[in-house]
DNA sequence: AGTTAAAATGTGCTCGTACACGCAAAATAT
DNA sequence: ATATTTTGCGTGTACGAGCACATTTTAACT
């Protein structure tokens, strides 16, 4: 049954006024040593914590915060982020916190740089990317250290140095899980490829630590005969990407098993069961396209990134730093969510 | 760029003072029919929203909010939920939110009833428990309809017309994920037991939930030959459970796999791998003897209940029910995360 | 000693809302 | 007609913290 208790409280069993408390608070100097001494001791005492709803009236201040994500026609996996950041607004609008949304073209590197650029001209006081581009991302990172904004980093990792927060998964664990559930869908001896996808190929780092994460277990579990094979597939000239995943699985039927990095994994499932012999499939996201593979069989499963969880996440981290003084993790490691056809359903929306 | 509009902002543009304005948001009349209209139009225009935060400061009232969980030297399952409701208290000790704990001995049906009428007693406003015996449950939510105390449960089910708020999983797709999981580790052909262990079976319902989604799923996915077997564990007198697990162990020799339905999946792990025919294991619960006998591969699968999750949202349900009006839903059902020896460690406290 | 600057401390307003109170005009009663 | 109640509205204070400004106390000079 303990009181908070607030500054009057304070000042009236020191024996001053709340002025001279606040001015200890604040370290605005102006009181003598002797009386800043009983001051502190007595807030320690009874654990004087300022009460930050009064704090967040009087200081009425608004609070910016710049987010820079691919415009909303690019990869429909970045589709829950802006659920995120609608659903940060409705919590604390009323606390002045205000997000400023900046889109770029996952094509075109030079937008990335540009819009980012505009997006901490207006001088906010925190700023949250997707590092997809990092040596851009870097230049930005570094920019909003010189005019003191705090940088916030998701899905993709970049220097730990250049930012103050990241949040994302382990993508090197995030690997070997994926190749934990190959280890129990395979027979004694199999074929499997890890296979990366991607239209352009922003992010290397990005999969080469899953690929190292799925190579690994399989060091380590040698009971079962794995052979691993690793393609990178990407859009080729004259040709569709179904015309190329065409092609690749016409020329790599002797796969068992396939393990796509990226969240295209649907293009794989594409054309169904060829045959008994189709092979296993694992990949990542749950975005339509795989959801309604994952429910037809043709994938067995699929690891959540939880896009709408980072973003939420790295907001509040912030918000909650600038309205309550709550200090941040600088890294915020997320669950990697197993999915598969029956328990989906519960990680949308 | 839209200003927050204040009451005093509304009064100025119809005209009047602000405690009329203050009349009209509170309906507590003295105010003419014409000017009312008035003022709720322009709320309406400049979409008026009281601001939180300065209501919160005003109204300087404690909501008192009681917990009726089991003891602490009960099952370890339940240790989480103590560092959620720790956590709702710092989150939120400060707008006014008392969380009381009161605990009850899981093996002492009287003491769940005695105890959670003495919980209501002191009139909170609201009330969340686990109801562990149906019956004396719906006793207690019966008893707080009458005084006007909101009741929320969480983890075990009962009839949702005499509770205002239920959080869990769905045991019937729990039941059917365990099954998805043993048929991706069984042969073509395999022996199943679907085992409910419990010291005391105080939550029948619970068990046949997941029996009932495990056999279906088997009913629905032919493609293997499952015969499954259902068994029911209990201390017997004169023997002690791991003598009684012993026993069952050399009786069930046959069996390919086992489905734990209770967080007691251990009990089967323990004295490890007899030889190479060992049953497959998948049990509920990150408890720490089955995270031990997860990493040792003695259990190929765990799912997560997330009993601190669990506290957390109800909790949270309610006090942003009563701090800021906003309506919760009356039923919330959590993700069935399917844990295994590499994803285990980001879902721990 | 008296004057003045500097240091230490106190006072009072503000943020937006809730609510008690006060006071005029209108409605009713005597 | 005057007295009294009712209706409709305005005023003012409090919640706790922050900050500008006022006031007192102490120190430092002539």
């Amino acid at each position: 049954m303990k009181k908070n208790y607030t500054i009057k409280d304070i000042a009236r069993i020191v024996g001053v006024s709340k002025g001279t408390v606040d001015r200890v608070i604040h370290q605005r100097g102006r009181v003598s040593q002797e009386t800043a001494e009983k001051v502190k001791a007595v807030m320690a005492q009874f654990e004087y914590r300022p009460n930050p709803i009064a704090k967040r009236l009087k200081k009425n201040t608004i609070y910016n915060i710049s987010i820079l994500l691919p415009q909303k026609n690019s990869d429909p996996y970045w589709l829950p982020c802006f659920a995120a950041i609608e659903q940060v607004e409705r919590e604390y609008g009323h606390f002045g916190i205000k997000l400023n949304r900046y889109y770029f073209d996952p094509e075109v590197t030079a937008s990335f740089l540009s819009v980012g650029l505009e997006a901490i001209a207006s001088k906010p006081v925190a700023f949250l990317m997707v590092p997809l581009f990092f040596r851009e991302a870097e230049i930005i990172a570094e920019k909003c250290k010189e005019t003191n904004i705090k940088v916030a980093t998701f899905n993709n990792y970049v220097n730990q140095s250049k930012v103050d927060f990241f949040i994302g998964q382990d993508l090197y664990q995030s690997g070997r899980v994926a190749a934990s559930l190959f280890y129990i869908l395979i027979k004694e001896k199999a074929n499997l490829a890890i296979l990366h996808i991607d239209e352009s190929f922003q992010n290397a780092s990005h999969m080469q630590e899953k690929e190292r994460g799925f190579i690994d277990y399989f060091e380590i579990n040698k009971s079962k005969e794995v052979k691993i094979h690793i393609h990178h597939l990407k859009k080729e000239d004259g040709f569709s990407i179904e015309e190329t995943i065409t092609n690749f699985k016409r020329k790599n039927a002797y796969l068992d098993g396939i393990f796509v990095t990226t969240s295209k994994a649907y293009l794989l499932a594409n054309g169904g069961r060829v045959s008994s012999t189709k092979p296993i499939l694992v990949g990542y996201d749950l975005v339509e396209k795989n959801i309604a593979h994952l429910k037809e069989g043709n994938i067995s499963f699929l690891i959540h990134q939880d896009p709408k969880k980072q973003v939420y996440l790295s907001l509040t981290s912030l918000v909650e730093y600038f309205l309550f003084d709550n200090p941040f993790r600088k890294q915020l490691l997320l669950p990697i969510d197993i999915i598969n056809a029956e328990n989906y359903s519960y990680y949308l929306a």
